[in-house]
Parts: C-alpha cells; sequence; structure tokens
DNA sequence: TGAGTTTCAAACGGGCGGGA
DNA sequence: TCCCGCCCGTTTGAAACTCA
C-alpha cells in the first residue's frame, strides 16, 4: 500500500478543496468503496495539506484494522478447513491418530522433494556468496551430507514402519523455517472439500499450512513420543534455531478475534473521556441510538421517533447488544425482517412479536412494508451506527454501510391530479358556494389557495399575517422562516419552528387575481388587526408543529363524501392540477418549478434568487380551470367576508 | 491524478390512514 | 378526535463511474 503523501485535490465547480485516496483492493468490500473522496470543508491550501495527511493517516490506520479483521477471518477459513479435512481422514482410517501418522508420513516425502534444492557449489558459486533462493528457507540444509542424513534417516525410520518420526522431524524442521510448500497437497485438498481453491500467494493458504503443521506437530502422538525415545533426532539434522522473519512468526499472533473486535477502537484515553464530557467505554446500540438523538435539534423530534422505531425493532430481534457486535449480517437479516413485516397491522397482528408478525404475515398473505419504508428504518439503524463511528469511536468501520434496499426509492408520485370533472364537483359543492355554510373559514381558504397558488397545504397553514405582501401593487404571500432569533428561542423551547420543505421552498407566491377577487385581502386585514399570530388560526398543531394535519383529514373527508373516492386523490392533488394547469399555458418550465417551489432540476434553469414578482404574478394569472366558473364561489366568498364584518 | 457526469444516501418536510 | 407511524417527495452533497 502506498504511503505517499496525498495532496489536496480541488474541483473545478467547487471552492473546496478534497481529499482522495484509493483503497487497495483487498479492503474494498470492508470499505464498501473503492476510492475514498471527502471534501475537506476549505479553501485554504495550507488548511488542506494538513487535514488531508491527517485524514490519509486516519485511513491507513482503518486499513490496519481491517487486515486484521480480514487475517482473522482468514484463520478462521483456513483452520476449519484443516481440521474438517483431518476429521474426515480420522474417520476414514478408524482413528485420528492413524489419520495424524498418515499426514506426517506425507511431509516427510514432501520434504524430501523440496531437499533437492541446488547448494552454491552447484550453482557454481562461493562459499558466503548470497543464494539466489535464499526466500526458499530449504537452502539452510542445502549442503549434500545435512540432505543425505535426513534422506537415510526417512528411509531407516519408514522401513521399520516408523516413518510417523521422520515426518515429525520434518514438521519440525519446516516450522522452524517457516517452509510452508511441504503442506502444499494437503492443505489443496482441504480447502477443495471445502469448497475453496487457494494458490500458495493467497493468505489463507498460508494461515491453513502453518496451523496444519502446528496441529501436526502439538499431537500427542503417543507413537511418535516413544519412538523419539528410543531414535532420537541427530543434532545435525534437529530443527535449527535459526532466526525467523518477522511475517514468518505472524501466524502464531493471528488470534482469531470477531470482526467487530478488530474493528474496535481500543484507544480509550481519559482525554477523550474529557474531551467527549462522558465515558467513552462500551455501549448498546439502543445506548448509541439515545446519545445521537439527545444531540438532535427540537425540530428533528419527528425523525428522532421515526428512528427510534428502527432501534427498538433492531433490539427486539437481537437484544440490546454492545454496538461492537453489531454485524453486517444483522443487518441484512434486519432488512429481511423489516421486508416481511405487515404494512398497518390490526391490533391483534401489531401487538404480536416481530417474528410472529411476519409468520402471520406469510400465513395471511397480507400486505407487506414498502420499499421506502423499509429504506427508512435501514437508514435508520445506519445513522445510528455511523454515529458510533463518529464522534463516538465504539466502532471503526460501520457494518451498516453497504447493505442496499431495493425499491426504497419510489418510482411514481401515488398521488393524481383531480380531473376536470372533479373539480367542477369540488368547487359547485354548496361549502363553496352557500356564503352560510357551516365551513370554517380557514378551510374555504384552503381550498381557494391550493389550486391557484399551488401551495402545500403546511405551507398555507404556517402563513402569518404579515406575510401577505403587497410590492408595487402585485399581493403576494411570503413563505420565508422566522428569524433566527424566533427559531433559537423556540428551538430552546423544544418547540418545532416553521421552515419549509426545502430551501427551495422559501419563496413569493404571487395571489391570482381569483383570490383578490374574491376578497383574501380582507379575510388576512381582519386577522391582522385581531393581532392574530396565524393567518389560519384555528388551525392546532400536532405535537411536531404540524399545522394541518387533521385540515388535511377533514378536507379529505369531505373529498370522498363527494364523491372523490379515489384513494390517490387527496388533498395534494391539487398541487399536481395546478402543475397541469401549468402545462397548458405558454408558461416555462422553470416558472412552474418556481411557483410550485421546487427547485429546478439543471443548473441553466435556476434563477438564482427567485424570480422578478411581476413575472411570477403574470405566470400565476395564466392559470385557468376551464371546467370551472368561479363566479358562484367569488359571490359566496364576498358575502363569507361581509358577514363578519357586520358581526 | 483530475475532472465531468451520474447515481445514491441522508435528512428532512409533509400527507395520509389505522386504530385507540 | 387524536396519536402513531407508514409512506412519499425533494434537495443536497457524497460517492461512484468514466474517461482522458
Amino acid at each position: 500500500m502506498s504511503t505517499r503523501l496525498i495532496s489536496p485535490l480541488k474541483r473545478k465547480n467547487s471552492s473546496q478543496y478534497w481529499f482522495r485516496m484509493i483503497v487497495p483492493p483487498r479492503y474494498r468490500e470492508q470499505v464498501g468503496k473503492a476510492e475514498i473522496k471527502q471534501s475537506l470543508g476549505t479553501d485554504d491550501l495550507g488548511e488542506a495539506r494538513r487535514l488531508c495527511a491527517a485524514r490519509q493517516h486516519d485511513w491507513l490506520k482503518k486499513f490496519e484494522l481491517i487486515e486484521l479483521e480480514l487475517k482473522a477471518r482468514d484463520t478462521l477459513v483456513g483452520t476449519e478447513a484443516i481440521d474438517g479435512y483431518l476429521n474426515r481422514l480420522s474417520v476414514e482410517l478408524g482413528s485420528m491418530d492413524r489419520a495424524i501418522s498418515y499426514e506426517l508420513e506425507g511431509i516427510a516425502l514432501a520434504e524430501a522433494d523440496h531437499l533437492e534444492c541446488l547448494s552454491l557449489e552447484d550453482l557454481g558459486l562461493k562459499p558466503g556468496d548470497s543464494h539466489p533462493l535464499l526466500g526458499n528457507p530449504y537452502p539452510a540444509y542445502r549442503d549434500s551430507a545435512t540432505q543425505a542424513l535426513i534422506h537415510s534417516r526417512r528411509d531407516a525410520l519408514t522401513a521399520i514402519r516408523k516413518g510417523a518420526l521422520s515426518g515429525k522431524e520434518a514438521v519440525e524442521r519446516a516450522l522452524h523455517l517457516d517452509f510452508l510448500s511441504v503442506t502444499q497437497s494437503t492443505v489443496e485438498e482441504a480447502f477443495e472439500a471445502a469448497g475453496f481453491r487457494v494458490d500458495q500467494n493467497d493468505a489463507r493458504f498460508a494461515i491453513a499450512a502453518r496451523y496444519l503443521l502446528d496441529r501436526l506437530n502439538e499431537y500427542p502422538l503417543k507413537e511418535a513420543e516413544e519412538m523419539r525415545a528410543s531414535w532420537p533426532t541427530p543434532a545435525s539434522i534437529a530443527a535449527r534455531t535459526v532466526p525467523i522473519a518477522p511475517q514468518a512468526k505472524a501466524h502464531n499472533q493471528t488470534e482469531p478475534a470477531s470482526a467487530a473486535s478488530a474493528g474496535t477502537a481500543a484507544y480509550d484515553s481519559p482525554l477523550r473521556q474529557r474531551i467527549m464530557g462522558m465515558p467513552t467505554g462500551a455501549m448498546t446500540i439502543s445506548q448509541v441510538y439515545e446519545d445521537w438523538a439527545a444531540k438532535q435539534p427540537a425540530s428533528a423530534r419527528k425523525l428522532c421517533d421515526e428512528w427510534r422505531v428502527s432501534i427498538r425493532r433492531f433490539v427486539e430481534l437481537f437484544g440490546d447488544i454492545d454496538v461492537v457486535d453489531v454485524n453486517r449480517d444483522m443487518i441484512i437479516d434486519f432488512r429481511e425482517a423489516m421486508a416481511r413485516l405487515p404494512t398497518r397491522p390490526k391490533k391483534h397482528v401489531a401487538c404480536l412479536p416481530l417474528l410472529d408478525q411476519i409468520d402471520v404475515a406469510r400465513d395471511q398473505d397480507l400486505p407487506l412494508l414498502a420499499g421506502a419504508t423499509i429504506g427508512k428504518l435501514v437508514t435508520g439503524l445506519r445513522v445510528t451506527l455511523e454515529h458510533a463511528v463518529d464522534p463516538l469511536r465504539l466502532i471503526a468501520f460501520n457494518p451498516g454501510s453497504t447493505v442496499k434496499v431495493k425499491g426504497a426509492k419510489s418510482e411514481v408520485d401515488a398521488r393524481l391530479p383531480f380531473t376536470p370533472d372533479e373539480l367542477n364537483i369540488i368547487y359547485s359543492d354548496d361549502m363553496r358556494t352557500d356564503p352560510h355554510a357551516s365551513f370554517p373559514d380557514s378551510y374555504f381558504w384552503l381550498l381557494m389557495l391550493a389550486p391557484l397558488s399551488g401551495m402545500r397545504i403546511e405551507e398555507m397553514g404556517k402563513l402569518r399575517p404579515q406575510n401577505i405582501r403587497c410590492e408595487k401593487g402585485i399581493w403576494y404571500a411570503s413563505i420565508e422562516r422566522d428569524s433566527r432569533r424566533k427559531r433559537k428561542a423556540e428551538d430552546a423551547a423544544g418547540i418545532a419552528n416553521k421552515g419549509a420543505k426545502t430551501s427551495s421552498s422559501y419563496r413569493d407566491v404571487a395571489l391570482h387575481w381569483v383570490i383578490i377577487e374574491a376578497g383574501f385581502l380582507g379575510y388576512v386585514e381582519k386577522q391582522r388587526q385581531a393581532r392574530q399570530e396565524w393567518l389560519f388560526p384555528d388551525l392546532e398543531a400536532d405535537q411536531y408543529g404540524n399545522r394541518t394535519k387533521k385540515a388535511s383529514r377533514d378536507l379529505i373527508k369531505h373529498l370522498r363524501r363527494l364523491g372523490i373516492t379515489d384513494q390517490e386523490k387527496v388533498f395534494h392533488s391539487f398541487r399536481h392540477s395546478m402543475r397541469r394547469a401549468c402545462r397548458h399555458t405558454s408558461m416555462k418550465e422553470e416558472v412552474a418549478d418556481l411557483l410550485a417551489g421546487h427547485a429546478p432540476d439543471s443548473v441553466g434553469r435556476k434563477y438564482g434568487a427567485g424570480a422578478e414578482l411581476n413575472v411570477l404574478h403574470k405566470a400565476v394569472n395564466m392559470i385557468e380551470y376551464e371546467s370551472l366558473n368561479w363566479a358562484p364561489v367569488i359571490a359566496a366568498a364576498k358575502t363569507r367576508m361581509a358577514k363578519h364584518k357586520t358581526v
């Protein structure tokens, strides 16, 4: 792996410097990507260089941890393959003693083959010269006298049926020299039986070979011990005390650690505890979640509540386990479990444990959670685990980072626009045309504004009287944030403050002439004089600060009563209807986007901060619904407003 | 390695229905 | 009627892909 210092990179369209590092192929599965590209968040080159070096250091550390994890995994694979092989052989031969003897004899034969290594003399080199096969340890036994002794010893022991002893000696020599090739045929056979194919360059080969040699060496073969007493190994061919390269000893240091412990950040200093202001030891998954949730602003309460569901379900399935024990398999199991849960279960099903709910859904063929919901549940888990990575540093990697959810993104909007006939039904109804109908003013105006402004119901619900303004003779509704001071105060009080769906939703919506004609400005003035905080004061906020939950529900019920029973026709359908009406005019798509509060989908279509009010005013007045006769609605609205004046 | 382009994920904001 | 939570849309920035 290259440790060359990486220099920060600057992208054409960005003022910020970036960090970029290629992930070595061996670690890509664990990292989940082939390269790391991260913004350094600075446009200062000096700062960027410093941050870049720090990130490179962090990633190299992470790669080291992955290496440990991979070694642990390889160890498991290698040792299991050898154990399986020896167990099968013992069954085949009748006992483990026989199996070990058989293998020892095989090692002795393999060693004999490898001893035929050319000496310095054979190669025409002088004593003291560097042997070209120095990487191959058997040159240590390259002098012909030693070779002859090993050969004759093996022949003699084999002749008296003590081949296992010569094998034991060969194993000791191979272990001392870390000469793994003597195990080649056995290791290959063991891996093949386990369903793998490895070569001598594979790390798993080395691990399995050393493990085999260790097992053969340590097996208490009574016969061999007794024989050694009778036929002691000649000193000249006993395993020599030769220095072993550090990597040759690595297998002794590679403990079969769990993936999780390999990912655990062992560093847990008092300094970090002081920085974090909390103990930084082990935490369970739900403790990590609570720590994450506690750091979210009041406005994120709904999000926290949704993701608490993820964690609660995960804990129900796997227990409130230490976060270092959470692995990718569990997250995949979690995803699969969520994908099999029934959607909107009846009470008698919802009260069951999750696994029972899955059984019921399967048995009764109930409709299951949508892909988007599964995606969200997995995201909740992923974000919690990310919190364990950074800032808590309880784990080095997020095991959920590479878990995908198919169908998490819906292809189509499930809500449809109203047909002209349906609009006609809605706006011919007594509730709109009879000024004396017992229909709240707020609902009346919501229904008037919706198809002619394209505002979302919650955008209307959060209008304040002062948001209705006039500029150069054009009246408009300003959808904007509250002041920073107000938002800060509300956050501190734990109140969800007034925000919009996205930043592009902050906009000015010019009022359609029908709305002005109907006397909307009189209604606004009335609320202003009454010093009402909200333009529609009779709407009540729910626990998350949503002011139109009930209104939306009531108005949908009302639509159903009018015979519009299609489940895809909802209040939001007014927005779709307006978009459709815009398409029937000469209005440019980007202006329609601005009216609706959508971000344009290409840079070329961006209007900067917005458009001139007169452009929007002209555009909004282009909107027409041919099937609708607004006259009775306007007349009813005027009477409705006049009635208020006389009260 | 750098940069243009495309795709994906996170973080919301919001609509809606079931059930207590 | 209200709460809970499922479900969907949108934007932004990150990540991935591709090519030079």
